[in-house]
DNA sequence: GGGCCTTTGAAGCAC
DNA sequence: GTGCTTCAAAGGCCC
């Protein structure tokens, strides 16, 4: 039986693909398989080896997996048997070509605004249910992959919350066919971020938000793992970003690589429904009314203390910033700036050029210089100094 | 109800 | 070109 007998008889619906005669090995196109990407130059997982997909495709000695459920956890199951890059596939030509790994974060295909696989329609039958699955028939022995994804198969199940994912048929989505889907899906599929409140600037309608970055993406396709390493035990976003964050910067190039090229297809295809957003349509549009936290100058000048003597210290700290109020020292600092600039205003005016203190090169230590003029340390000028000031403010309050 | 926390990356803006 | 600011996700916590 020849290559083109042997797939005809599976009857899977594979695409017919002309092999090169006589006896080559059969081959299929990687991105022919099932749930693989086009190969585009928008297929993220592609090019890793850096040759160009176009020049040289890579492709697969033609497996008996066409006599399987043709699905994405069996794409994946190959995906764990490929190893890693390696010239050891015959091509169409003759010379050794790359087989690259095809990884598919969960991104892709779950949390993605932009689901780049197919989804069969009501009318379309899944691959694998051939005719001739009955029960007389002897099934060939199981190869090497067979077994591998037999084994595998629940674990893919389970590390993937597949019984919720469809069955995806061996369509090559065109880009086009991604942005039609994208366009379908983005607004119907609710992600999570539609399930918690939206602020009140996001409530208004049209708001859109901005695409994920790669990241973004890596927290989406990580945060569940990290939950489940530490148990579900009520862990702060804050401290599993800290991890994520952790875990990003010790991920590999090319691991990286994968979500920055998630992230570039989300970008373009945002871009393509919605040409007209800007980044900054989601600024605020009265930009004092943004973050407090960072354009309230007070949050910055309350850090004066905890600069100075530490977080260990605070018993030294001014009660005000204590309190997270505006730090004294900084209200010295405005006063003393600016004695200082007409100082030196006059100094200019007498022709001096001497500074009042040579060594006060910042805001602080001037301070602190214009604090010890007197034979008291630093420090206890400096107490004496908020404690005097505490006290007119209290004057001025009362 | 809504802001904060915490991470990195992208984008916009001011200088 | 550089630096700053904002926003994407997440969900418990706090006001």
């Amino acid at each position: 039986m020849d290559s083109k007998q042997s797939l005809s008889a599976h009857g899977v619906g594979f695409p017919q693909i002309s092999y090169p005669q006589p006896q080559m090995l059969p081959t299929v196109p990687l991105y022919l398989l099932p749930g693989v990407l086009p190969m585009t130059q928008v297929n993220p997982f592609y090019n890793f080896s850096g040759m160009d997909p176009m020049m040289t495709p890579p492709f697969l000695p033609v497996p008996s997996i066409f006599n399987m459920q043709t699905n994405l956890i069996n794409v994946m199951s190959m995906q764990a048997m490929t190893p890693l890059p390696q010239p050891n596939a015959l091509s169409l030509t003759g010379l050794p070509t790359i087989i690259p790994t095809v990884p598919l974060p969960e991104a892709i295909r779950k949390k993605s605004s932009y689901q780049i696989y197919t989804i069969p329609s009501a009318g379309q039958q899944t691959l694998g249910n051939g005719k001739n699955r009955t029960a007389k028939n002897i099934k060939k022995p199981l190869n090497a992959f067979m077994l591998f994804n037999k084994e595998n198969r629940n674990t893919s199940l389970e590390e993937n919350e597949y019984d919720q994912m469809p069955i995806l048929t061996p369509m090559v989505p065109t880009l086009e066919a991604m942005k039609t889907e994208s366009a379908n899906q983005i607004d119907t599929i609710p992600s999570t971020v539609q399930r918690v409140s939206l602020n009140r600037r996001q409530k208004k309608e049209n708001y859109i938000k901005k695409p994920l970055n790669a990241f973004m993406l890596f927290i989406k396709e990580n945060r569940k793992t990290v939950l489940e390493e530490n148990g579900y035990d009520q862990i702060p976003a804050g401290e599993i970003n800290k991890e994520l964050g952790r875990r990003w910067r010790e991920t590999s190039h090319e691991e990286r690589q994968k979500y920055f090229e998630l992230a570039r297809i989300e970008k373009q295809l945002h871009k393509d429904k919605y040409p007209e957003w800007s980044a900054k349509d989601n600024y605020p549009k009265n930009p004092k009314k943004a973050n407090k936290r960072i354009h309230d100058p007070t949050q910055h000048l309350a850090e004066m203390c905890r600069a100075r003597f530490g977080i260990e210290n605070k018993a030294k700290w001014c009660k005000y910033c204590l309190q997270k109020k505006k730090c004294i020292l900084s209200r010295d600092l405005s006063e003393i700036t600016q004695s200082y600039e007409e100082e030196i205003t006059s100094e200019t005016s007498r022709g001096s050029t001497e500074t009042p203190s040579s060594s006060a090169t910042t805001p602080t230590d001037l301070a602190l210089n214009q604090a010890s003029s007197t034979p008291q340390s630093r420090e206890e000028s400096l107490q004496t100094s908020l404690s005097t000031n505490s006290e007119a403010e209290e004057e001025e309050k009362a």
